[in-house]
DNA sequence: TCGCATTTGTTCGTATGTATG
DNA sequence: CCATACATACGAACAAATGCG
């Protein structure tokens, strides 16, 4: 274990997690064990474990020991959103292009999950919609209901992460734009849609509540550029 | 600047680049200067520094500096590709969650620039399509090119981040199918549908590519999970 | 080509805070 | 309350890589 130091500890840490097949939420060895597994200094070991927490491959509890994470793409929030940020012109376009990427996912899941969403799953998406003037993560809950029966627990994740980032963004655009009453009725369009089991009326309700938020992304572009301090 | 603890060191060094407005490739001050700006020892912003170079916010040049960082979504290969192994059943599951992801995104990409593709770049592909059976990053290349006229970075970075992890992830399943005629035969009906600018045809080209790509994720299911050393 | 200054990389020793039994 | 195990933090020193005169 040693011997070949091509991999960096970062790298080889993680081939350690595998050989051993260790699975999320067990234990790691402790650092001192790190250490003389990896043939290196404390330092070094931890530099390495911070990397690996910063990716959520592992998990740090004070005391008690380090354990494998679960990777869940939310500790990718600070990389996203920093990238967003530092994107040309106050990372407007960026801003943009993440929506986009929104778009182009909801709009093809809508169309799969359209006619098969059931009862209690649109009922509880109405309530949803109802608490959105006064919760803000109610939309976010929304978005991840509807594409909770497709199973794929990636593209869930994805889309969280997206929703995360924007509303960590959208702030700086400016002044907040309270249009409520338009964001309820592009939400009710989308349970409608499902409601009568319409993939076609589903895909053109999603367009329509993106269309809305480009359509603030552009107005903040046009706006001057709000003075970092 | 010293005085408010709450936040880690790694965000701290986060909205100090975003104060001081630096931008991708400007240099970051020095450890010594991180030490005294945040009051920590240096061992401590090390451990900072390096998580934030996981997470590709900062680029670090061994004797020459530390730069901020690009934040390219390649970065998160490491990540992506764990979360996909350690999943139920050998990462199975997960891969082909994954690949569902690239249809998601890429079945929607490719009928938005059917009717837009240039001569020119059909060309480029079919040139691509020539090469796929002596270079593997043909297909990687194919798959970039395809969007390229959207404008849109974060997709582009999106699907190569996952066309590097299932590439990576691939070889686990066990012994490799040459089906190099398949492959060849799926990408050139995508062209095709692209020169005759039928977005629906598109679509159901790159459904079809994706088809035989999940297919296989099938058949290293059904077969006998491979002992992992 | 050489030597020097700067910067990051690695290591050691030590002390402190925290969770568990 | 104590003892143990673990992570956290700090300071000092030396090694290695880079750039420059």
């Amino acid at each position: 274990m040693r011997a070949r130091d091509g991999a960096s500890l970062q790298e080889r840490i993680v081939a350690l997690i595998h050989e051993r097949g260790l699975v999320p939420g067990a234990p790691m060895p402790t650092e001192v064990q790190l250490m003389e597994l990896l043939g290196a200094s404390r330092n070094s070991v931890r530099e390495a474990v911070q990397a690996l927490r910063a990716l959520g491959i592992v998990e740090i509890r004070h005391g008690h020991g380090t354990f494998v994470g679960h990777a869940s793409l939310d500790v990718l929030t600070p990389s996203l959103a920093f990238r967003v940020r530092s994107g040309p012109g106050g990372g407007i376009r960026a801003l943009h292009d993440l929506v986009e990427v929104r778009e182009l996912l909801e709009t093809e899941l809508i169309g799969q999950v359209a006619q098969s969403t059931s009862g209690p799953r649109l009922a509880a998406l109405d309530a949803l919609v109802n608490g959105m003037d006064r919760d803000r993560e109610a939309d976010r809950a929304f978005h991840a209901l509807l594409y909770e029966s497709c199973g794929n627990e990636l593209v869930l994740q994805l889309i969280g992460l997206f929703w995360d980032v924007y509303h960590e963004v959208e702030p700086t655009l400016g002044p907040p734009e309270e249009r409520t009453a338009e964001i309820v009725v592009n939400h009710r369009r989308i349970v409608a849609a499902l409601r009568a089991r319409d993939p076609g009326a589903a895909r053109e309700a999603m367009r329509l509540h993106f269309r809305d938020v480009k359509a603030r992304i552009a107005r903040a572009e046009a706006r001057p550029v709000p003075t970092p301090t």
